[in-house]
DNA sequence: TCTCTCTTTCACTTTCTTTTGAAAGTTCAA
DNA sequence: TTGAACTTTCAAAAGAAAGTGAAAGAGAGA
């Protein structure tokens, strides 16, 4: 296969993987632009090469920083502005880990503790049935955030090693 | 909190948080409100419940079941179908892992496999970058396959006694 | 201050997804 | 075999999300 080929795959397959999560088609695509290539961009570059418009670009490169997954990059002697994606995809998974978390997993905590107390009967098999469920989920929750804490803050080599073994 | 009111919310909540990701609201709606119903429902319940149209009721419906979310029940001597949710969150989680790996994850690790050989001269900085996140990429897709497998298959108990306190 | 270059914004258009509801299909007891 | 009870399908409508491009903004140097 051709790089050129190759390239325009990539960005594709990566883009309609990120339009399955929330994230939408355009920034996966320019994030994986960037991932591939070896120098920054300009959003001139990002424009031609992935044939969207200005807004669009700036719109989803600003996106992409505040995900904290590309960073501005000053060419001294240019006045554009260039753009770098992270490359290591450690630290590419880390961080979306944490934006998540951060968007998703903290606001369901906060409500799921609210619905905690619920009045009513404890007999009634409707209040029982949903003080059960609410609690099981709450629990899962709370797990899964702690599962997530260690992993933002863990080291790759450390994280690997010992959850590859654990789960052999 | 009255009971009725935190439902609401509850529906509510799981909804959007379908939403983020693939999920479509309605679908985790009706997975919402059969997690916290002591007895199965039937498709007139689930649109008067959620207030939906009977079409997208069966569409939903159906595809729950397909996700192994929700199951057919048969009461005797009734005429309707009912349905009920998995309860247990931790079988919940399971098969949506499992789900979500077979469409997301396989297809992907598939198509990395393929891009791995570009053509092209290893010295050329274009063609190391790209064979170096593909590479990456890769690595961290197999691993994380791994991962997942090991998940889909564990134990509930196995997994809150021994990981968790790894995490502590 | 003016003007040139680049960035950002936003009302509008386009595209994609979801929902509806009526019609067709299925099942089964009589 | 019929028809009542229920389920499924599907084309059209509504709604949501993403993308466009022209215009406004911002900053640097003359």
């Amino acid at each position: 296969m051709k790089l050129a080929e190759a390239k325009a795959q990539f960005i594709q397959t990566w883009g309609s993987l990120g339009a399955q999560w929330g994230i939408n088609r355009t920034m996966a695509q320019i994030h994986a632009l960037l991932m591939v290539m070896p120098d920054p961009l300009s959003a001139d570059d990002i424009m031609a090469e992935l044939n969207i418009s200005r807004g669009n670009t700036n719109m989803n490169v600003r996106e992409l920083i505040n995900w904290g997954l590309v960073d501005r990059v000053l060419i001294p002697g240019e006045r554009k502005e260039y753009f770098t994606a992270e490359k290591d995809i450690w630290k590419v998974a880390t961080e979306i880990a944490r934006e998540r978390k951060r968007r998703e997993l903290d606001p369901i905590l906060k409500t799921l503790n609210q619905l905690q107390d619920v009045e009513g009967d404890a007999k009634d098999k409707h209040v029982k049935a949903f003080k059960d469920s609410i609690q099981g989920i709450n629990k899962f929750a709370h797990q899964t955030d702690k599962v997530i804490n260690s992993f933002v803050k863990s080291e790759e080599s450390w994280f690997y090693g010992t959850l590859i073994k654990l789960f052999k």
